[in-house]
DNA sequence: TTCATATACATGCATTTGCATGCATATGGT
DNA sequence: ACCATATGCATGCAAATGCATGTATATGAA
């Protein structure tokens, strides 16, 4: 009951708020482009950055905290786009590896300025650089 | 390309992972208790805090941030619990004003210990006191 | 080896959401 | 008063999501 309890809810409601707003935003802005929606844009990313190696489906929801349906159903239709392919898993017969294709590669790279430029539009309109920094710093500890 | 903006995108992706993260643990924790969802909360504290005036559903979609639609059947379900009622708008034909009912308060009530019981032990592991309160300062500037 | 349990992933069904559109009243110009 | 347009709210339909459960392989103990 004391003051920075109170702080606790601001911060949770403020958190809330920057996240709608911003998620709106991007989601638009992807929208208006013709392009696909942000969850793309995020697996796309985690299976670029892991090479042709790909990723694991449960690798994915614990990288993008999704729930286990939720990436195996996005995995659906990503794959139903063309831009990953599934394959078998070499070492454990109920598993399968995520690997993008170059299709995947090239969606990524056509949504990264629309995504970028809208975050960087809306955190740049409010905060310095210094703001934005500090910001960053107490956010990570948040979710460390 | 410079720093500060790649700091951007970092103030995103973590505003979405303590986002992600929190909003899970309150509806987990609402939903083990039996309760609504967080949605129902927020609707209900508005309509509290307005009192016997009640809200037009177009104000509760610019103070929640949500879509007209969104707020329509929200209210739908709320309302069908019996814990708002609908009443015609005097003086204005289309309208409609949205009143909580006692049973409305009483979820509420029983709603808020839980979720402030997430928020406080979330946030109070991770930051200290005096980082919550700059966390809170830094986010409001940046929904304002 | 055999069995109990855990892990990886998929899916049926109900609920919720998004988008587009519809309907009714309000408002402002003529 | 009349019309064009704007505002407030609802809703049909398709897509996405949540929850529970199912299926198959893996792992570890006896």
């Amino acid at each position: 009951m004391n003051t920075s309890e109170d702080h606790g809810i601001a911060v949770w409601v403020q958190i809330a708020r920057a996240h709608s707003r911003i998620l709106n935003q991007v989601e638009q802005a992807l929208r208006q482009a013709g392009l696909k929606p942000l969850g793309w844009y995020d697996v796309l990313l985690e299976l670029d950055r892991a090479e042709e190696v790909g990723l694991r489906p449960y690798e994915l929801e614990e990288k993008l905290l999704l729930r286990q349906y939720g990436v195996s159903r996005l995995v659906d239709r990503i794959e139903k786009a063309g831009y990953l392919k599934r394959v078998a898993c070499a070492d454990d017969g109920r598993g399968q590896k995520l690997i993008i294709t170059k299709r995947g590669k090239l969606a990524r790279q056509k949504m990264w300025p629309v995504y970028r430029g809208v975050i960087e539009e809306t955190l740049g309109r409010k905060l310095s650089n210094t703001e934005t920094a500090d910001l960053a710093t107490l956010l990570e500890k948040l979710t460390m």
